[in-house]
DNA sequence: AATCAAATATTTGTTGACATTTTTAATGTA
DNA sequence: TACATTAAAAATGTCAACAAATATTTGATT
């Protein structure tokens, strides 16, 4: 509860700096979509807990209306679910659910590779290059070898931004991505990314400097199964160790 | 507006209905995204046009808060594009971003197939013969063997549902078919289906019976490609004798 | 003590009014 | 006539109160 509060308290600070004259960039209820959505991501609003508007409200010192309209906006974002007469209630991670929405991705990020390797411009290409140097250095820095999450997902942005096609990009940005940095924010397992995930984004960067969608493709689905195949085996093996 | 105004009509009978005592299965807010929806599928409320929330709660005789609502929930379905303080504004189909969804609709469907290999019971495979025989049926009867376009959402959506992939379900069925039907049925050059459509139904039904994913998905994703460069040909030429 | 019914409290759904911003119209000037 | 400024009108954003449905508590009865 500590940490929602730092939320509230960053949120209000917004609020204050758009009545002092500053034109006002996004309405309250986006604002308070964004509260809510980081929130749930990093689990201070825990999964599977109602969101009590009448209480939310009182929180956030906001009225019933924005807030209603925040939660109809995350439920498009696939953050909560809705049932009339029966309030909202932030979604479930379970492994069988990750597992679809990795499916999802494969599907949506594979083809955006190929396109990106078809679309991206060479300046778009230089900055993926920057962006893998980067965590080149940091691997090599690290005796850890693992990609920061940070870093990971400015790559993987960056590709789906250069296919230039907006409605992969809506759904991949929109509704896949929360669910990932939620589940993977969550869980310590898989704070932390794979051994391999350097050598996969070298292969993806290369594929697509060649502007070969066919290889871009393939090397983007199979660093995207293989991350899938890694989450099955540690929350199957966690699953046994608690259970 | 004729026509728009059975829409209120039957919006206004189902709340009608709902107030006689028979337990409330929905939300107002959720019935006026469905009128609403479907008035922007048939192009009563034209692409491009502004949805002005005081004339359209005053039409359909509803206050400002649901419609917002609605508003909402169809900016997750991508048929409308909302700005603060400007308003809501119906999406224009350019033919760009109509190949756009049908980029991201093979991703997802053919994807959805492979899965749909693995996961549809006897029974469903059962059931999209029948559809699939239906179909067969009534390209044989009339001589112009085009599978009618009610039967062919149909015969999609079996297979989508098969995959047992609610993320993936929820990405096709919610945010790219409404767009698809909103498409074909403004633009009379894609009212009918392809002639080849049928027999590309067929191996798709083949490689799901036989349990075949990569067939599947293959099968799939060409029947896609083949409808999109079908579109891609059909408006060029359009545009060619419309410019 | 357990169970059912009724009353209470809480919550969601909806509405109408108010505030602020944007758009439109009108007016005046170059 | 064209353009800029200003005033009016309309639209969006927000709020607080009311209505209806759901959940909870209380109390009576077996």
């Amino acid at each position: 509860m500590l940490t929602f509060l730092t939320f509230i308290l960053f949120s209000q600070a917004m609020k204050q700096q758009s009545n002092r004259g500053i034109p006002l960039s996004s309405s309250l209820s986006s604002e308070l979509t964004a509260t809510l959505r980081d929130a749930i991501i990093t689990g201070e609003i825990a999964q599977g807990s109602k969101l009590s508007e009448t209480r939310l409200a009182q929180e956030l010192n906001v009225s019933r209306g924005p807030l209603r309209e925040a939660i109809r906006l995350l439920e498009g974002m696939n953050l909560i679910h809705h049932r009339p007469q029966q309030g909202a209630r932030v979604v479930t991670l379970s492994l069988d659910f990750i597992l679809q929405i990795y499916h999802t991705r494969e599907a949506l990020e594979s083809k955006a590779a190929a396109l990106a390797a078809q679309h991206m411009t060479s300046q778009e290409i230089d900055e993926l290059y920057r962006v893998f140097d980067g965590q080149a250095k940091q691997v090599n820095e690290n005796s850890g070898s693992f990609v920061p999450a940070e870093s990971d997902y400015a790559f993987h942005e960056l590709v789906i931004r250069g296919s230039k096609n907006r409605v992969i990009e809506h759904a991949l940005l929109h509704e896949i991505y929360h669910l990932i940095k939620m589940f993977r924010y969550q869980n310590t397992a898989t704070h932390t990314s794979s051994p391999n995930a350097l050598i996969e984004h070298r292969q993806i960067v290369y594929a697509i400097e060649q502007r070969d969608p066919e290889l871009a493709e393939v090397s983007m689905r199979r660093h995207i199964v293989h991350a899938r195949e890694r989450i099955n085996r540690r929350l199957q093996k966690e699953a046994v160790a608690t259970g």
